[in-house]
DNA sequence: ACAAAAGTGTTAGCAATACACCCATGC
DNA sequence: GCATGGGTGTATTGCTAACACTTTTGT
């Protein structure tokens, strides 16, 4: 079932419409950014939107986002997290679409090559305006950006924008981009291994050209809720 | 527009209903509760139901909450959240039913003269299971009850179901309920004021039979957000 | 040998905890 | 005068924050 199996009518029944859009957060060339699309629709043209559609009848939420993940970005299996639901009366000028919106992280390793860059564009969080965007999505990804920064502080989410392994200094600086402060390196190190999230995997990382870091992991598959990590 | 409004067919269209549930808690007889009713329909008469209802087409959020809410408890202009949205196809055994659920918070004394009590349940928040209760509600209450105590820790939610006025030992015996724990009267004492978010009334409060107690209120009106108050 | 990122400890200040007794009132 | 809840201070411990130099590698 895709999208464009509904016809316009849908919007003009006696109910509302309900659809999901995905607001996928991943750090590349070291800034924050968001997975976005050009509008295709007359009131989304030449605006950004968020990847997503409408739920189906019978199809869960779990599934919905699946789908439409995939037949958006091509990309598949990433964390997610609900959002929010919006559903003013006036947020799409088709009808009365209430939107229920996922967040999810990507490590942008792992998806750079499943997505087709001709259809997808990856927007850093600073050039996020209504100018740019349609619909309410600007406001769709501020609120999630706050909600991310704010997850960051006290779980182990972090783990799900970054390859599997990793040195402390990607870990601070994916903290430093999304915090958008700086932290002291020996207390950040010291605080980070005080909490026994992360082990060493005895590998080091010999790709830069410079002295070869220790590379860590999660101990923990799953994310973990924590007192104050920053 | 009431949800008798909408005849059975409307859960056979080609798309899901989306509705709306609400997890109102108080604090009664000493007990977090949540505000009940007993089901009406065929799939879940003889269990106990949260007041809810259908989103019309054409109506933000925000007002469905105020008309449904009014439509089921009488109850008019108190602290709302929202929740999530949850929308497995088989919640319902009417059909495809996505439900958005809020919850709230409300002084017991602002609103007992209000309510219709032959229709309307205080639950204490242990009794609380899928046996008592119809639908995925009893999961639903059990996740807003989280989210109640995560968030009670860190803002000044917690205004909303008190009174104005009140002392500290009774905002102490609040974070107590809700924590399911005790804490020393001296710290708390000094903990909240330190935080500088109440003031004193200069008033007294006699209604005790004991030596009477200073009153407080919150000297800020919005909920505001702080790290750690428990 | 030098440029660039990796790695490493100590101290001082603040916040959280544990803990016990006197006070004001109604009955 | 006694039972009940209201109100108060200090000492210890653990956490947070500030701060600079040495090490390892590639070129």
């Amino acid at each position: 079932m895709q999208s464009k199996d509904f016809t316009p009518d849908i919007f003009h029944l006696s109910i509302p419409v309900v659809a999901m859009d995905i607001v996928i957060f991943t750090v590349y060339r070291d800034t924050l950014c968001v997975v976005l699309m050009p509008g295709l629709r007359e009131n989304s043209v030449g605006k950004l939107v968020l990847p997503g559609g409408i739920i189906a009848h019978g199809e869960s939420l779990d599934t919905s986002f699946d789908r439409i993940l995939e037949a958006k970005t091509g990309i598949t299996g990433i964390y997610k997290e609900q959002l929010a639901t919006f559903g003013d009366a006036d947020r799409d000028t088709r009808g009365h679409v209430i939107s229920v919106v996922y967040y999810a992280l990507v490590d942008t390793n792992m998806f750079l090559d499943k997505i087709d860059m001709t259809k997808t564009i990856l927007l850093p969080l600073s050039e996020v305006t209504t100018e740019t965007i349609a619909y309410d999505h600007a406001k769709i990804i501020l609120y999630a950006r706050q909600r991310l920064e704010w997850k960051m502080g006290y779980t182990t989410i972090i783990k799900n924008i970054l390859p599997e392994c990793f040195t402390l200094s990607q870990l601070q600086h994916v903290y430093e981009v999304v915090f958008g402060k700086t932290f002291d390196k020996r207390n950040f190190r010291k605080k980070i291994l005080a909490l026994g999230i992360i082990e060493e995997t005895g590998i080091k990382n010999k790709s830069s050209s410079k002295r070869p870091a220790e590379l860590y992991r999660f101990s923990d598959k799953d994310v973990k809720m924590l007192a104050g990590i920053v």
